[in-house]
DNA sequence: TACGATTATATCGTGTACGATACAAATGTA
DNA sequence: TACATTTGTATCGTACACGATATAATCGTA
């Protein structure tokens, strides 16, 4: 490739990822509006849903946001009564959070929400599954 | 998979492109702050190196960013120096976008850190273009 | 057991993202 | 040529993201 063509927006890497991000997300937002969820929301209830009871590192590990981002989120979340925020008894500085029974019962809804998606984004199961072992294997390089 | 395997955030392709892309982002950070750059920013003036003096409209399609996160960030760069903002003359609806000289130069310095970046993210050239397709497959599916 | 380092979370400021909406210029058409 | 419609940007409000920084609780260790 010539030096001027590393430098097209459609060779990077680094845009397709942030283009592609944002459209899937927002291909989840009319479902997500339904059950009054914004996307990162959504991603707290998915860790919750798997593993209740956490604490804030543990989220933030998970999902890779940092306390600054989750914190005023999981206030949000606590407001809309869908998770508990409360310290914990053995470490003081550790927040515990937990789903409400309301955040309980959204998890109810979601396989048919995913399958409804599933078939929407155009690619191939193997495609995906190619896709996420390559994004996998990126994230892991990248964090930390 | 169980049923309830589709509900782990590791299982999903929605949570790995988005950590992805912001892991990635973050990895351009250093490099970016070097330039007094922002990475949406970095990225307009990727479509601006590549083709000078372009409407929002089209800049707004090859991003897929809209009008009302555009017209913020071209002001802050219109106030850094690097881009100039005018009406049109055809069409006073239009703002053309085009580089200032500043922003011209900026270009020199960008092969080089995209040599230092593409090192570091661990993947081999050939899983880089398979990922680099799929991206675009399931971008062209999504938008619009 | 003092006390400096570390850990866990929170606060602040800036810059995206995006839905909803506004508005002026251009266009289509009766 | 009026005037409804469309097009191109801009504005507003809300919610992330994240660097920098603050603060309180815990830990390590001399």
């Amino acid at each position: 490739m010539e030096t001027d063509e590393f430098l097209k927006l459609e060779n990077q890497l680094c845009f397709p990822l942030y283009a592609a991000s944002r459209l899937v997300t927002k291909c989840y937002q009319p479902v997500l509006d339904e059950m009054g969820l914004t996307y990162p929301q959504y991603l707290v209830l998915l860790v919750l849903w798997e593993k209740d009871s956490v604490n804030l590192s543990v989220l933030s590990g998970k999902l890779q946001l940092q306390s600054n981002t989750l914190t005023p989120l999981l206030k949000r979340m606590q407001e809309m009564d869908l998770v508990n925020r409360v310290r914990s008894d053995q470490d003081e500085r550790s927040i515990i959070i937990s789903l409400t029974e309301k955040g309980q019962l959204l998890k109810s809804g979601v396989p048919e929400m995913q399958s409804r998606l599933a078939n929407n984004i155009g690619i191939t199961q193997e495609e995906g599954q190619v896709l996420h072992s390559l994004l996998y294997k990126l994230i892991e390089n990248l964090k930390v």
